[in-house]
DNA sequence: AGGTCGGATCTTTTT
DNA sequence: GATCCGACCT
């Protein structure tokens, strides 16, 4: 008998999906079923079987680290380099394509990227630049308009305006936004995917070679593609190339930023020669989360079909906490994880889950008072900080006269003496004589009709970027960058800002000195220099938020950002009406939909042990609440649940029906639900005084919070 | 020009 | 409650 290390190891679905022979294979792999695995050993079975050489494949992800995971795990298994491999993002490939391809592509060779930052910087000036109102036309409404259309594919020309004048409007500002991005080499996110797209349809010549070259196409979470991701790997695979796409419709929560399920019906009806593989065995959690994973997410009506299942244990219960409060509610998370800690766990496989990032907070302070390690994800990343991105304004402007999203960002910070006045008048000149604001300055300089206050100004920030620019080609990276950051006048100008704030900046300051010293280029961007490439690592990687990724500590996340993660035990907090599902999707049953997918998401990241927890009263915005328990409670099967109350543990039961009449109203208890014959059913929120004279105060569903007289009340409980 | 104060607003996030 | 943005004051 003979082994082999690719096969073998795989069940029999995981084996059908890796050993395929169809041209295009799609696997719907429900959570914890092996997804990543199916990926890494189809590459590594396409190099056994000489299939392919890393040459030849391409694997796309949507983000670095997935992209890093996947080149690891795949060296891993192959025991060989992999060096000619394409692993990366989607945007990621699609720079590689237009930094080697940048004239067909209509670019300067010089072209460079710009964060969502910078774009809303060039799209507020080019709002005012047709003379629009800011206020009736703000501009991340446009933003948020321009970056959809671009999604979908879509330039200002194939938008129509359906004789809407304010549809009419906004594709004017796209479309000034185009010509500000073209004359300033600029490129956004959106544009990288849209730009490559555009260049294989118009150039045949480039999409034949790119064809032969990548006949080996893989996709990781499919569901999240959108129109124009699609459409360029569509492009890409043609009819005869291999695409090997992974992706479960259950786990589609980004349709807001553009992603497209459909795309895995599309998948189905464009590539007609598929197989279609089911991994429906999950690996990762216990019988009772799965239980309820798919118990929830059968409420869902438009899916593709799938139900999880484990040879593994039952598990212990689901524990359902009712906590009184916010606060409440992070101090019994606290409890829990003191418990797991003491009973030998570590904090780090422990997740803290949440709809919004706002209810961190009271979660950190809790975690804090209780001195429990804790690290938040998302947040700040590095690169995105407001210093990190001035200094890079001013490397850039010294190595490019032409960036004006980085000459407007730093010509007045620190600020000196260049006010709103004077930029406006550049901006005039730059427009008219359609050149670069530095040109304008220049221009500004000779016409000499401003106060000499601000000229002077003016003249001094341009020797200041001339100097700068004197080693811009010799030095080393760091000692550009520490040049550049000693001259700019920053640490001085954040030495003033109050508290630890100012010292914070500064001490990033000296990190991207460190990061720039420490930067080794892809070995892929052969001929790029350096300072282009480091410029690009910089917009194209944010950079993690957190660096003590080492220290054994408790994980506090959205549920958007713990896809793809698991922990052996999970707090799921917040499950209210109104915060999850969220208020702004509960009218919508689309939106309702991806609120329960996002729900399954979090349920499929535990484990061993899922606590789910929701407050009878939260305070949110600076207000009190008084929430619903969420609906993905109710759809959760009771016998997988246990509730926990205050006083201990009670059998949870729902809808028995059987209400007992009330006796004592000492027999209440905070948290309770009662029915009142009026005011319907309710929850019990707060007790005073006692006997004959206690008062209680109740939330009810339908009328709010009312205080009653106990003794007469007549309350039910549940 | 630049700082300060008041008002509106308030998912989710990667590149 | 906190932050971001715009108006207003110095």
């Amino acid at each position: 008998m003979t082994t082999d290390p690719i096969l073998d190891p795989l069940n029999d679905r995981q084996r059908d999906a890796v050993a395929s022979v169809a041209p295009q294979v799609l696997v719907l792999a429900g959570a914890g079923s092996g997804k990543t695995r199916v990926l890494v050993h189809r590459v590594a079975w396409y190099l056994a079987t000489g299939q392919a050489s890393p040459h030849g494949v391409l694997a796309v992800t949507f983000t670095n680290k997935a992209a890093a995971e996947m080149r690891a795990r795949i060296e891993h298994l192959t025991a060989r380099p992999i060096g000619g491999m394409w692993v990366g993002t989607f945007h990621n490939i699609a720079h590689r394509i237009l930094r080697a391809h940048a004239r067909d592509a209509g670019l300067p060779d010089n072209f460079q990227i710009i964060d969502s930052e910078d774009q809303l910087r060039v799209i507020r000036r080019a709002i005012r630049g047709l003379n629009l109102s800011d206020e009736q036309w703000p501009a991340k409404d446009a933003q948020w308009f321009i970056n959809a259309r671009k999604d979908e594919g879509q330039r200002p020309q194939h938008v129509d305006d359906l004789g809407n004048g304010a549809l009419a409007t906004l594709i004017e500002i796209y479309r000034a936004y185009e010509e500000a991005c073209a004359r300033g080499g600029l490129v956004d996110f959106a544009e990288l995917l849209l730009r490559a797209h555009d260049l294989w349809q118009s150039t045949p010549g480039l999409l034949r070679h790119y064809r032969d070259r990548f006949w080996h196409v893989l996709v990781d979470e499919f569901q999240d593609t959108n129109a124009i991701q699609y459409a360029w790997l569509k492009t890409l695979v043609g009819d005869d190339g291999n695409l090997f796409a992974v992706g479960d419709d259950d786990q589609s929560i980004y349709s807001w930023r553009g992603a497209r399920v459909e795309n895995m019906q599309l998948f189905r009806r464009d590539f007609p020669r598929h197989e279609l593989v089911r991994l429906e065995q999950n690996y990762r959690s216990t019988a009772n989360i799965l239980n309820c994973a798919n118990a929830l997410i059968a409420n869902n009506p438009s899916r593709l079909g799938k139900q999880l299942w484990t040879a593994g244990v039952k598990g212990e219960p689901i524990t359902l906490y009712a906590a009184y409060n916010d606060l409440d509610e992070a101090r019994f998370v606290c409890d829990r994880l003191r418990q797991w800690f003491e009973h030998g766990g570590r904090l780090s496989e422990c997740a803290v889950l949440y709809r919004t990032s706002a209810q961190s907070r009271v979660l950190e302070d809790a975690l804090r008072q209780a001195d429990l390690a804790y690290r938040v994800y998302g947040g700040f990343r590095f690169y995105e900080r407001a210093e990190i991105k001035d200094a890079l304004a001013y490397l850039r402007l010294a190595a490019g006269r032409g960036d004006d999203s980085a000459f407007e960002r730093i010509v007045n910070t620190p600020p000196r003496g260049i006010g709103e006045r004077t930029i406006d008048e550049l901006r005039g000149i730059a427009k008219r004589d359609n050149v670069s604001l530095w040109q304008a300055a220049h221009r500004l300089r000779e016409y000499k009709e401003l106060p000499a206050r601000a000229l002077g100004a003016l003249a001094r920030f341009m020797d200041l970027i001339d100097r700068m620019s004197v080693g811009v080609s010799e030095l080393p990276l760091a000692e550009l960058l520490e040049h550049v950051i000693a001259s700019s006048g920053l640490i001085d100008h954040y030495q003033k800002e109050k508290g630890e704030r100012g010292l914070d900046r500064i001490d990033n300051l000296s990190e991207l000195i460190a990061a720039a010293r420490d930067f080794t280029p892809d070995p892929e961007a052969e001929q790029v220099p350096l300072l282009a490439a480091f410029l690009t690592h910089a917009a194209l990687e944010s950079g993690e938020g957190q660096a003590d990724a080492f220290t054994d500590c408790v994980q506090l996340m959205t549920l958007h950002s713990a896809k793809g993660l698991e922990f052996a035990q999970v707090f799921l907090v917040g499950l209210e009406e109104g915060l999850f599902p969220h208020q702004r999707s509960a009218s919508d049953p689309v939106q309702l939909e991806e609120e329960r997918r996002l729900c399954y998401v979090g349920i499929t990241r535990a484990m061993r042990k899922l606590v789910i927890s929701y407050a009878e009263s939260r305070r949110l915005h600076g207000a009190d609440y008084h929430p619903k328990p969420s609906r993905f409670i109710r759809e959760l099967p009771a016998a997988a649940l246990e509730e926990v109350r205050l006083s201990g543990r009670v059998q949870f039961a729902r809808g028995s029906g059987v209400a007992e009449r009330i006796g004592e109203p000492y027999a209440l208890k905070l948290g309770q639900r009662v029915v009142h014959k009026m005011f319907g059913e309710g929850v019990v929120l707060h007790m005073e005084g006692a006997g004959e004279h206690s008062r209680v105060q109740v939330n009810f569903e339908s009328d709010g919070v009312k205080w009653l007289v106990a003794a007469y009340a007549g309350l039910e409980v549940v």
